[in-house]
DNA sequence: CTGACTGCAAACGTTTTGCACGGTA
DNA sequence: TACCGTGCAAAACGTTTGCAGTCAG
């Protein structure tokens, strides 16, 4: 029983070669749209349906195993759950970097103004990474 | 020669009575999405098509007159072009709120971290407005 | 064994396109 | 007048649904 098969059941999710395959191009690639998944996938199942990915990747973010994630002039990625991140978007190749970013600055502002309640933060810096900057 | 004509000019777009409602509409609701500017607009216009909307729409955000906003698990709006500033969007009623944050903070913390060269920053809070939560 | 997952095809909702007509500059 | 915008219908997309067969628990 491999990593990604108790990931699954950690998370009440039957446990399929295709879920699998799912869950380890996640892991691998971290941020991949739809169309990433159906072409990867295709390799290991050369018969897979689109349905299938869409049924799957939304169970999961029904289970919250992963969550989508939506980017400025581009198509939604999917990531798997993990401690609250911000994002950078490269706009020149479209690579994506998760952040380690502190909120509690812009949280203590926003608390000065309204009281909103705040139940999650979704940050992006849209840009150019490092290798497309050189 | 009213303002939304004038606005409309500034930004190089041909000034029709749909496009005037659309700036109008957009300016008193502060945030709409397509659907929500087409009822609108219905009223004024009752044979007015959906594909005018989105051709007018598209033509607006190419010359950065308006912006489309991503929300979590709901459609995107779209509003008028202005100074940065970051949204708070109700999980229960819907409603989205302007607030300005200074992220300086956030850009100082990336710094540390990446080259990465921030273009842009979308920043969206997601919770309870004060209405929502009495 | 039972219920859930898969793959296919069809349905659906949203957005875009082509075209004839009308309006703006 | 020349070009661009409008409205209609059709087309193109992206996503969801229903169903029969298969697989996981």
């Amino acid at each position: 029983m491999n990593n990604y098969t108790t990931l699954l059941k950690d998370y009440n999710l039957k446990v399929t070669p295709q879920r699998i395959a799912i869950v380890e191009e996640l892991y691998k690639n971290g941020h991949m749209n739809i169309d990433d998944l159906y072409k990867k996938l295709l390799d290991k199942f050369p018969s897979i349906s689109l349905a299938t990915i869409y049924k799957n990747v939304n169970s999961m973010i029904e289970k919250l195993f992963i969550a989508e994630v939506k980017i400025p002039n581009a198509k939604s990625v999917f990531e798997l759950t993990k401690a609250e991140h911000a994002h950078c978007v490269c706009s020149s190749c479209g690579k994506i970097q998760d952040i380690e970013i502190n909120v509690e600055d812009a949280l203590g502002q926003l608390s000065t103004i309204t009281t909103f309640k705040v139940d999650s933060v979704d940050l992006v810096f849209t840009g150019v990474c490092e290798d497309c900057s050189k």
